[in-house]
DNA sequence: GACCGGAATGGTAACGTTTGCATGAATGTT
DNA sequence: AACATTCATGCAAACGTTACCATTCCGGTC
């Protein structure tokens, strides 16, 4: 009674075990009248058919893995998001792994995720160990990387258009005038941390605008970091009019130091983030910011593992868009 | 070469499938040499346990389920860190289903759980489908509730103490001379919200602080609702000189409130939240708020769904603590 | 009326493990 | 020297599905 089997079913219903699977699976196959004591019988047991087993003769698990290094970021929850949701539109079910920037839980993912036959994993976290993955590889698990440095051979890379975002907050800033602009980094082992600076210092470099080193700050992607740069900043004989985060807790933690100065936001300083968490339109004043969509993220991560076509390599690239948000952190000089 | 099975390792290592599968499982039971063989092919082969095949034998699937409502919302990543942290150390796989507050997506998480069959499952969602819920306990699925209105017959409990939390918060603010408090509760329809309501009152009674339905405002546990019930609040010709807010999104709502009228916190009015989420300590000022562990809150689920000796029963109810966390946003009056 | 084709169904061998039962060798006990 | 006990191993039967290959029955065709 606890858990009816698929024998149960064809005993109650008189036909047998094959029959029931097609029932199930391929109903053209049965007759209608047939068919609906089938049902009747699927329904008065409560039977639920056994993945397990089925998935042992298919050789498909409908499992993906989803590898973040933190779900406490307030970044991946979204992330997640968007890709639960549409794997479970198409009947996927996902198994999250956390590695907490910590190599041995990585493997311990990996390898939780070969035990279970994942059919595909998605990978977003940034110390990845090279052996791990082509272990995935060598036995064929398809692969998508998210925002990773190198795109990968054989492998799905979702790639993220920083610059465009940054160029519009750039435009944005010099078309209110502003000429002395500031940047706080991220943490310089991130790749993805790197690449925002470039992109910044790349776009003053199109409006003509002078790069000077000591605009340039250094945080760690939270937002202490953001307001200890943001103080060094502030010491500076002439400080920047307008100053753009590596992300949003950056950024926040920008606002602060110059609050703490006595100084206002976007009074005398504006201040720009990046990525548009949740958070970035609770602030105060909101921030402005380049939205990186975390939900689509997630979603061409799942169209990168499984494809709509069976069988297309879908090892392609794809680029996410960024885009500037613009609220209220942000004013003419 | 892609997917080695038992029998290659056995092949490669001239013994038979049992011994294979005895060197994984029981490695008492064979021979030191022949297990040093048996470990050779596998890590020449690369071989991971089928675990499809693994759990359709042993019945058991070590893979639990963890239904939520939004991942989304800042409260529940945090418990999703503290169940799975302690699930994959004990070899545990963990399955998300966001049910996004609709019951359709809810039943299909049931169903999808059902078939993966799942070692127990974690509910923490206000709407709950009773007849879903009926349908796992039939089926001798293990259940845990978190944060639920009736503690339920057979399965597992978390209870969370809000009282201990929120009498804190009121001798906190009795002591700092506060007779006049305020609450902004949560949305009427969520229990938990009810019932911190009712806690707050029950304090007040207990310090002989007269309890004034004008200072009972009604937000919605989101940022907006706490704003705009305080701006209420604020056109009393008489205001309270403390509030508390269900949650802390409200709290934070609620500081906006007040700085926009053109007071200051804690200046004019003291603010305490409920939750202490990860974002509480990065407002300005960094919030006073009641602590309610997430991980512990994740920690517990899991314990309660695989007991630490097997076969305990485990349909206990456990409580969590709250406990108020002292930062900037009170002051004596 | 013999033959063919399709529709509906059943029997059974996989899928990759674990696990009781059986076997054989080696050691110890009387 | 016969026998019990332990240790190391193998054989084969499960576990619950699906998929291939029959088999049966039926109406239609020549």
């Amino acid at each position: 009674m606890a858990k009816p089997t698929i024998h149960q079913v064809a005993n109650r219903a008189g036909v047998s075990t094959t029959t029931v699977s097609r029932t199930i699976n391929t109903p053209d196959l049965v007759d209608t009248e047939t068919a609906e004591k089938v049902w009747a019988a699927i329904t008065e047991l409560e039977y639920y058919p056994n993945g397990q087993a089925r998935s042992l003769v298919s050789g498909r698990t409908r499992l993906l893995g989803l590898i973040v290094s933190d779900i406490t970021n307030p970044f991946f929850p979204e992330v997640i998001k968007g890709f639960e949701d549409v794997a479970a539109g198409r009947g996927f079910d996902i198994l999250i792994g956390s590695t907490d920037y910590d190599p041995k839980k990585m493997a311990r993912c990996v390898r939780r995720m070969l035990e279970r036959g994942v059919d595909g994993v998605a990978i977003m976290t940034s110390e990845m160990d090279h052996e791990l993955v082509d272990q995935l590889a060598r036995r064929n698990v398809p692969l998508v990387f998210l925002d990773v440095a190198k795109p990968r051979e054989g492998a799905g890379n979702i790639l993220i258009d920083y610059e465009h975002g940054v160029n519009q907050a750039v435009d944005h800033l010099a078309a209110l005038g502003h000429r002395r602009l500031g940047f706080v980094a991220g943490p310089s082992h991130l790749w993805s941390a790197q690449l925002r600076r470039k992109v910044f210092i790349d776009a003053l470099r199109r409006h003509a605008i002078p790069v000077e080193e000591r605009f340039l700050g250094q945080g760690n992607h939270k937002v202490q970091g953001g307001l200890t740069a943001m103080a060094e900043l502030l010491q500076l004989d002439q400080r920047p009019t307008a100053v753009i985060g590596s992300n949003d807790l950056t950024a926040i933690g920008m606002i602060r130091g110059i609050r703490r100065a006595g100084l206002s936001v976007p009074g005398d300083i504006s201040v720009v983030g990046f990525d548009d968490i949740w958070l970035a339109q609770y602030t105060d004043p909101p921030l402005t910011t380049a939205r990186l969509s975390r939900e689509e993220l997630g979603q061409q991560a799942f169209h990168a593992l499984v494809p709509d076509k069976p069988d297309s390599p879908s090892f392609g690239t794809v680029t996410i868009e960024t885009k500037l948000i613009v609220r209220e952190t942000t004013r003419t000089i």
